[in-house]
RNA sequence: GCCUGGGUAGCUCAGUCGGUAGAGCAGCGCAUUCGUAAUGCGCAGGUCAAGGGUUCGAAUCCCUUCCCAGGCUCCA
């Protein structure tokens, strides 16, 4: 009667005195637990240390080093920001504090027209130290709607969450903010400082510490670019001041493979300014990668039974009229030229056109699947705030194909088409790959349901045969189809989405697209869209980042430098570039003006993937010295001919299917 | 497009209170001739993003435009 028990994570069981709490629990487990604890877990229902435990309930603790942990953590911190806030600038309206990957954020409308500067996250980081030192509780209470609006009277974000709820019209996340649609909880701090929230906190703010704030940036409220711009605080929580440090460092590290500062310092492409934004020059050294990649994706192409097609940058409007696009993203076109004929577009898609290729003449079944392939340029008026180097540009190239299939031939032409785009992924070095499948949002389709049924299933069917590690995404396809895209995980596990394979039912229709069956009647195809790298200059981004600059041998736009020792050197040196440049291998001496260390370290720095170094002995012996990107132990005495022979084969190798 | 912060030599950056432009690296020249991550000396390099304004005087203060960064919104 006066007791409860629980069953803990490892299966036991405790009895405990009627009215024991998570901390309670956690205290007699043992005193490290208690000193760690943030909050418990009853019944995987979330809840503050101090909440008295249900008997028969299943019971964690929660402790800062675990995902939920810190996720308690940031959430805290994120109120210890709007009360740092609220005290620095009294009258601050303060809107919602997630946690969020790796951090938190807190958004802000400060009184009369004052903005948060980048200065002032110093100040209110200090605020905040001075609130976590003083170790105050968060203390939960529960109003009733009534309550809760004149309790937050001032706080007109805070109102409008409220009356959401209440009414039923809420987003989920509002849900946090609150308890249930009749009951609003709070958390209250020292000093006044009153937030909505549902919770859990941890005890107090002695238990956080280990932030530090990052930026400050705009945000409109609700996500709503037609309502209030807030000011959006962002900072960063950890268990302890390790991880905290790790995180930092890991930022830095990603800083240092940054594709732009790559891009310039390896003078591969630039963004002048005079092009205007979102418009990039290739330089040579960009522009033999950029070869090698499109060199490499046409020759996969043809091996994989795709047709070349060119189409043209500028098209009549007509054309994006009969493919319902121009209603859709005209915002997103460069804008109309008037002509005499007409008015004319620059392209922003190359699909319509294809469609056209096809529609050229008459279509028998006996072609289909008809692959058409194009390295296609096109532009699209990026709004100026999205441009983010070759991530997001202005005018850019697609490897972009559209393939033409009957519906019988549509589970295998996807099957064929993943393994197709995987194993070209992975000649550029990519092995851990994940998917979205996009499924119909029943509110925008077009096609009928047994059409978005079908291939839905192939999609799936697809990827399961692939053993893809898949997630749905309900409602999130284009209204013309279902669709596949695939992520890819980088060398610092970042994950990238580059490929997308997509179902269009609506292309075929508009464009009046058909063939002849062997029925001898006529059909609608199926078209599919399919971009492997998506942009070029964008997955040309992701390489260097995902190499840090160190591209493999077959990409690097200078594979091998020769130094000689000495300048007398010089001349076997030109002989030894000149035997690898006639075996194909970009090879590129520097006369022997400076002292060879400094030599050695300018091609390291260019990060070549071979340095040869050339002396005395290997003029008299017809040797090599070769010194291997990320190696510290240069081989001496190679003879030239086998060291031709393993770079010509390592470049030949980049590209081979991995099954070969 | 919106919010905040920026734009100084090819790159990275300094430039105080408004007094007329600096460094390192890179480049070029000369010397140095060297076996695996920096040889020395010298030279050159600037419409301080652009335009306008205030001022005796503007890299510096104000306005407009362009470009960049981080976010928000958007992304066929």
């Amino acid at each position: 009667m006066s007791e409860l028990s629980v069953q803990l994570p490892d299966g036991t069981t405790r009895t405990l005195a009627q009215g024991t709490t998570g901390a309670g629990l956690a205290a007699e487990i043992g005193r490290r637990l208690a000193k760690d604890a943030l909050v418990a877990q009853v019944n995987e229902q979330l809840t503050d240390l101090s909440t008295p435990l249900v008997d028969g309930a299943h019971v964690a603790i929660v402790t800062p080093a675990s995902d939920l942990g810190r996720e308690i953590l940031r959430h805290s911190t994120a109120h210890v920001l709007a009360q740092a806030v609220t005290r620095l600038w009294p009258g601050a309206h303060y809107a919602i504090g997630p946690a969020i990957e790796n951090g938190f954020y807190y958004d802000f409308e400060l009184p009369g027209d004052v903005h948060f500067t980048d200065d002032d996250l110093a100040v209110i980081e200090a605020t905040m130290r001075a609130i976590i030192a003083e170790d105050q509780p968060f203390t939960r209470s529960e109003y009733s709607i009534d309550e809760g609006l004149e309790l937050f009277k001032d706080q007109p974000f805070k109102v409008e969450i409220i009356r959401g709820v209440a009414s039923g019209t809420a987003a989920d996340e509002d849900l946090d903010e609150v308890s249930s649609a009749s009951v609003v909880s709070t958390y209250a701090n020292a000093g006044g400082f009153v937030d909505l929230c549902r919770g859990p906190h941890v005890p107090s703010t002695g238990r956080l510490g280990h932030f530090k704030l990052m930026r400050v940036a705009g945000a409109y409220w609700r996500g709503d670019e037609n309502r209030p711009q807030l000011q959006r605080i962002y900072g960063t929580a950890w268990e302890s001041d390790a991880a905290l440090a790790a995180h930092l460092h890991q930022l830095e590290e990603a800083e240092k493979r940054d594709h732009r500062r790559l891009a310039t310092e390896m003078d591969l492409l630039s963004f002048p300014s005079e092009l205007g934004g979102g418009l990039a020059v290739w330089h040579p050294r960009g522009g033999i990668i950029r070869k090698e990649m499109e060199d490499y994706s046409r020759s996969r192409h043809l091996e994989g039974g795709y047709q070349f097609v060119v189409t043209p940058h500028l098209t009549n409007k007509r054309l994006y009229e009969t493919s319902g696009h121009l209603s859709f993203y005209k915002d997103g076109m460069y804008p109309p030229m008037e002509l005499d004929n007409g008015t004319y577009y620059m392209k922003p898609m190359n699909c319509p056109m294809h469609c056209l290729i096809f529609k050229s003449r008459a279509r028998s079944y006996r072609e289909l699947p008809l692959r058409l392939f194009e390295l296609g340029t096109v532009y699209r008026y990026e709004r100026a705030g999205t441009l983010h180097g070759l991530m997001r540009i202005r005018g850019f190239t697609q490897d972009d194909s559209h393939i033409y299939c009957t519906e019988d031939q549509l589970q295998d032409e996807i099957a064929s088409l993943l393994e197709f785009v995987m194993s070209v992924l992975r000649a550029f070095g990519f092995t851990d790959f994940t998917a979205n499948l996009s499924t119909k949002d029943p509110k925008k389709y077009v096609g009928s349901d047994e059409i978005w049924e079908k291939s839905t299933d192939a999609l799936r069917l697809a990827l399961e045969k692939f053993g893809l590690p898949f997630q749905i995404k309900k409602g999130d396809a284009a209204f013309y189809g279902p669709k596949i895209d695939i992520d890819v995980r980088d060398a610092i596990g970042r994950t990238w989405q580059l490929s997308t394979i997509q179902c269009d039912f609506n292309h075929p229709e508009r464009f009046d697209l058909e063939y002849v069956g062997a029925d001898n009647q006529r059909h609608r195809p199926i078209m599919l869209h399919r971009a492997l790298f998506g942009s070029i200059e964008r997955f040309f981004g992701v390489l260097l980042e995902h190499y840090a600059g160190n591209l493999p041998t077959w990409l690097a736009p200078e594979q091998v430098r020769v130094l000689g020792v000495r300048d007398d050197h010089d001349d076997y040196a030109r002989d030894v570039a000149g035997e690898l440049r006639s075996m194909g291998v970009r090879a590129f001496i520097e006369e022997a003006t400076e002292p060879l260390g400094a030599r050695i370290r300018r091609a390291k720095l260019e990060k070549i993937p071979y340095i040869v170094v050339v002396g005395d002995e290997d003029v008299r012996a017809g040797t090599v010295g070769v010194n291997k990107r990320g190696s510290n132990d240069p081989d001496r005495a190679v003879a030239l001919s086998d060291f031709v022979r393993a770079v010509v084969a390592e470049i030949a190798a980049h590209g081979a299917p991995e099954d070969e």
